[in-house]
DNA sequence: CGAACACTTGATAAAAGTCAAACGACGTGG
DNA sequence: CCACGTCGTTTGACTTTTATCAAGTGTTCG
């Protein structure tokens, strides 16, 4: 029996693993940490040596910026790996922020330069993920670079379900979201003002419906062809990682 | 003597590299390709297996939306790496093509796997550097999604000028642009129209001046605090890496 | 020389932001 | 246990920003 570990089980989602490596993976999450909502994981500036992977709740990435308003780069969720900027960066180039009650795992910068070192097929397969981030990173590029607003609100619902249900398989179209209206304009580029005119007129046309901050998704064809949505997370093929030693 | 490499020189600009790793390195650019400005390099939906490094000129990343917008996702300069999506994806979920005359050097992504496997060093470097261009592109998402027009000019423009200071130590404060203003306002979300008035603008107020098609920063503090742009090539920090064997 | 292409400019329209106010839920302290 | 304050949502009136449409001006290249 092999320790368990909230990122190796993410990770063998994709790619078959051996005990060493999940061994190796599980003592990153050797000292979880409950943080509440609203606490201050990591401050932009600051410096930082360490990284996190989250095992339980919802943490959010992002900056403010001079006027005072706010972009929210990236929310994570269970089994995520957060804060991989502080490998490049002594100051944190972006915020941590949990949006929910939350455990996180952090680990220093040294401990995944020693797992990178010894299982070179777990680094590659870290630079896989981090490709990953990037193309979904772009989708979200494209959305707020030329997209209407009411596209920005129906691919944020469609990513957050489908990176939910990496996770848990018994998510079928609904999902607590966690998150204010303000925060989800923050995270699409819009006022909160905004996004409660299009969350509200996407309940009137039975795109979607709420029931105290559940969110269901009736209509995923439709909702997929308004936010121009792709699902990043099929198709992806690992094949050609180094075989298991 | 080792052989050269446009990669390998740009990747010893973070940490010097041993004489295999080098070779290795040059290995990926054995079979340098020229294309025409204009030429499709990759089209997406379509299968990739290939990767490139880019040895000269310059080339862009985008996807076109259904009501036929499109994002430029990202220009590439010399020495940077492209098509890393190839390396999770069968099918490409963007499109490149070569915006000037271009030397371009592909390779098959096994070759990538077999450097990953006998180079950890290199593998790690490539996961930093992978996520220096996720930094890039979160900068870009709160451009586009919290910043006037303006500012997304200004801050395009140094982000150009200080990535290509990065392998041209000639330049200082002036460039060819080589994009038409209709690619610039698709990189950040505007239309031609209005990135022309911008740049009108920013030109009237002495902050750039232009001649056939070269950009000269005049003023590079304001439009520092304008397009409220941090480089994040300066103060990368890469000193966790494993020591040269 | 002419066609294609990029840039420029003006008039008008649409999308999203701002400001302000009211409502409801929720939690806490008196 | 209720009153009150805080926080998030909802709605309306109005403003600003940016897009759209259209036409004219170079410039380059075959």
């Amino acid at each position: 029996m092999v320790a368990t570990s909230c990122f190796a089980d993410r990770l063998s989602k994709h790619l078959p693993l051996s005990d060493a490596e999940k061994t190796a993976l599980s003592r990153l999450e050797e000292n979880p940490r409950k943080v509440k909502r609203g606490a201050m994981i990591q401050r932009v500036n600051e410096p930082v040596t360490e990284l996190f992977v989250l095992r339980e709740g919802r943490v959010m990435s992002f900056v403010i910026l001079p006027d005072g308003s706010r972009q929210i780069l990236r929310v994570y969720f269970p089994g995520d790996f957060i804060g991989s900027a502080s490998t490049i960066y002594n100051k944190a180039p972006e915020s941590l922020v949990a949006i929910s009650d939350s455990v996180i795992c952090p680990f220093d910068k040294h401990a995944l330069r020693r797992l990178l070192e010894e299982y070179p097929r777990v680094a590659a397969l870290l630079f896989l993920l981090s490709n990953n981030e990037r193309v979904a990173m772009t989708d979200r590029l494209a959305s707020l670079g030329r997209t209407s607003a009411k596209a920005r609100v129906a691919s944020f619902m469609l990513d957050m379900l489908d990176r939910l249900r990496l996770t848990d398989d018994d998510i079928t179209d609904s999902f607590d979201l966690k998150l204010t209206q303000e925060e989800i304009g923050d995270a699409i580029g819009l006022t909160s003002v905004h996004v409660n005119r299009m969350i509200r007129q996407m309940e009137q046309e039975g795109l979607i419906s709420r029931s105290n901050g559940r969110i269901r998704l009736l209509d995923m064809a439709r909702l997929e062809e308004i936010g121009h949505y792709t699902n990043r997370h099929k198709h992806m093929d690992l094949d050609w990682l180094p075989a298991m030693s």
